[in-house]
DNA sequence: TTGCTCCTCACGTCACGTGAGGTGGC
DNA sequence: TTGCTCCTCACGTCACGTGAGGTGGC
């Protein structure tokens, strides 16, 4: 025995306006249960007003409708919360990162970024095995973890192990477009130990001015803006993807394409 | 002495996109140093960096692009850094509404909401002394604390004590269409003792159904939804302003018109 | 000379909000 | 019968992203 009320009275029970039902009616994320043929008035029924408050509240946390309609098609009530809790832990990553911006940035306001100094190298051709793949900027950070993860695995397994730190290699449009080919890799010296995703790969020699980023990895973007700087300014740059090393927790060397080595 | 760079350069030393760049040109936000007038190519200065990664770093926050303009433009450095620090400080109250939601909803998961009772109420004409707006939903939090401040301070200026708990009006756009009228007042039997905003104002009586919320703040769509639901079944529901008393801390009265008192 | 970088439209995306102009229900 | 509620386009907003199609620079 449920009750039918207008879109106006189902607004006030729900903390939803108008349009924003009209919008999930459109969208197919929550239909009235009968509309008026001729009139086209929309009527919901009161069971429908726990559907939209949870709405409201995913959408106050800015899930995309998407997500939420997935969350509430979910027939059975285990997928369904599982989603949900996933959801919410994703918020709260969220939440650290932005609390970790907000602090790096007012940390930024008050100190004036060290200046650190560069070093030029020639880099030979590093035997590795690797993973390649096109990687989304933000999702960055998630994908590397993954694919280490992965790698030193596959070494283990093999019982190889690595020659040098840990490195990677971003492509062009990795930064320019927010999307590129990113090559993750751990240096190598044992024989075939492909598995998965992983292979053998040789990364060609570079010229490369190398400045060493040590602090958050969050700030890494300062010492990119002060490398790249000082690569214009001495009018040595080259085309090529840039190389990171991850020597270790702390820090990690930044490696930009140059012309030629020198003093 | 600057260097100036390509937008593609650029980006790679920024970590901001070339179509972000050209966003920023666009809107003003970050114009480079020289646009060839022949070929329209972009060059940017290594000084800009600076500003182009504290661009990105608000643009992680969400800050729109208006409020950066306003902080970047800002040519005093403290004023500058005052609306710097002004919008941390929004922030951190966001992380903490939503860290709030995040476990009003966890609650909600577990928990199936209490069913609480309603009464009905014939309210007689209450002379008070009020302050009315339009006002966003979303706002209506912080636009209540304020005025019922200037109301108390009204009355304590002219002596006067209220007569019974602050409420408040909210008229149906108020919630249908996210922003509407909104009538805050204090209820008081003195005379004259309007000031500033404040003003002398007589409630019209009505008939309500009653709902007392007793718990969060947050939580108070519940109550809406439950209060609008037995009104809805009981088909009693009548034309006005939804109204609330807050008795205390702890509990908020909602109002919901309905046609005649009744048993 | 060949690619690669860079350019400008024009349109799409996401989740609605903003009117305009018109009709239905009590 | 009068307002008020509700309706449907069509377009706007915000901060870019997505191609298409074309040109400039080393």
């Amino acid at each position: 025995v449920d009750t039918l009320v207008t879109i106006g009275e189902f607004s006030r029970m729900t903390y939803l306006t108008v349009k924003a039902l009209r919008h999930y009616h459109d969208v197919g994320l929550l239909e009235p249960i009968d509309v008026d043929p001729s009139s086209g008035y929309r009527r919901y029924s009161t069971d429908q007003v726990a559907a939209a408050q949870a709405i409201r509240r995913f959408r106050d946390l800015d899930m995309p409708i998407d997500q939420i309609r997935a969350v509430l098609e979910a027939s059975d009530g285990a997928t369904r919360n599982q989603a949900i809790l996933q959801h919410l832990e994703y918020m709260q990553q969220q939440l650290e990162r932005t609390q970790l911006t907000v602090a790096s940035l007012q940390a930024l306001l008050e100190h004036a970024p060290t200046t650190a100094s560069i070093e030029y190298r020639s880099i030979t051709p590093t035997r590795s095995l690797a993973i390649r793949d096109t990687v989304r900027f933000d999702a960055a950070d998630a994908w590397c973890t993954e694919v280490f993860a992965e790698l030193h695995d596959a070494i283990k397994r093999a019982r190889g192990a690595a020659s040098g730190p840990d490195g990677a290699l971003y492509f062009n449009d990795f930064f320019e477009r927010g999307e590129g080919e990113v090559i993750a890799f751990v240096p190598v010296d044992g024989d075939a130990m492909q598995s998965g995703r992983a292979e053998r790969y040789e990364i060609a020699a570079t010229n490369v001015a190398v400045m060493i980023h040590d602090g958050p990895f969050g700030d890494l973007d300062q010492t990119y803006g002060a490398l790249g700087t000082i690569v214009a300014e001495r009018n040595v740059g080259a085309a090529g993807p840039i190389r990171e090393h991850y020597v270790d927790d702390e820090r990690t060397e930044v490696c930009w394409p140059v012309t030629v080595s020198q003093t």
